[in-house]
DNA sequence: ATATATGCAAAGGATTTGCACGGTT
DNA sequence: AACCGTGCAAATCCTTTGCATATAT
């Protein structure tokens, strides 16, 4: 018997059931900034939610990315990553990673026209390739302050 | 007893062997525009090379992204995917991924600001992040034409 | 009540590792 | 000859699947 949270009722616009694995994992989500690997939220929720399965939480994963609130994307070291999808704008970031230690940094502070080219590629690409664009995935990546 | 060809000696700069898997490989990616999987690699190499190891291939292409000669990138389906780096700045491109038939789209034709947008944006993430950019990843997901 | 979600265990797929043998230098 | 690279098999790690049980509607 799942609380209300607020996401309950945009999250039943998408699928049928809201249930406890669903709401701690896009709680969880919607809390952090950080890009959590699956062990990462598998070790997180347990403490709070013994029980909970693994599987549960890379099926809910899947069910949040293809429902849209939150990314996945994939981190370089054989896993993926998971990020809360803000419906603010301002919170669109891409990001710089490290190659030696793997950390990644966010940065949303874009030059002034770094959105607007981006909006202009997008518009040429579709025409040019009969593209649907959907999104975009931008990263920088070299050496961190430390590692370099 | 390898055969000579023109990688030889930059590959030499590199590493120390100059080995038979070493040369069908890089070989194999340079004559291709595709991105290839491990699994493509060994298969198109076993027709040529049976005998071939699964693991040396994994190995060698290690190696050969360590050395510079390629570029790595996870594919979005679990498995990495390896394109030759061309020493020709004319064949830098950025990608456009189909995230239904995971077709990948190479496109070059930038937009005249883009190229120049992109090193400003590098130049000014380094100093404020103290940061050093040794490269990026440009792509643009959606539907191609087929799939939309 | 009924359809859907969960958790466990087992399977699957990509990549890595240990080790004896073989090839380059 | 010495050392590095190779190939095989086994091990590892991440993710998916099958199935009986539990839960939301």
């Amino acid at each position: 018997m799942p609380g209300q949270l607020k996401w309950r009722h945009r999250f039943q616009a998408h699928v049928s059931r809201w249930t406890v694995p669903r709401e701690v994992i896009l709680d969880l989500l919607s809390r952090t900034s950080k890009h959590m690997s699956v062990k990462e939220i598998y070790a997180s929720l347990y403490k709070m939610y013994p029980g909970i399965g693994l599987t549960t939480v890379y099926r809910t994963l899947d069910l949040l990315v293809r429902a849209g609130f939150i990314n996945r994307f994939p981190s370089g070291d054989g896993q993926n990553r998971y990020e809360f999808k803000s419906n603010k704008k301002k919170e669109h970031h891409h990001h710089l990673v490290c190659i030696k230690c793997r950390k990644i940094i966010d940065y949303s502070d874009f030059v002034d026209e770094e959105l607007e080219l981006v909006k202009k590629t997008e518009e040429i690409l579709a025409k040019k390739h009969s593209f649907n664009v959907l999104g975009h995935n931008i990263e920088f990546y070299g050496l961190c302050e430390k590692c370099k």
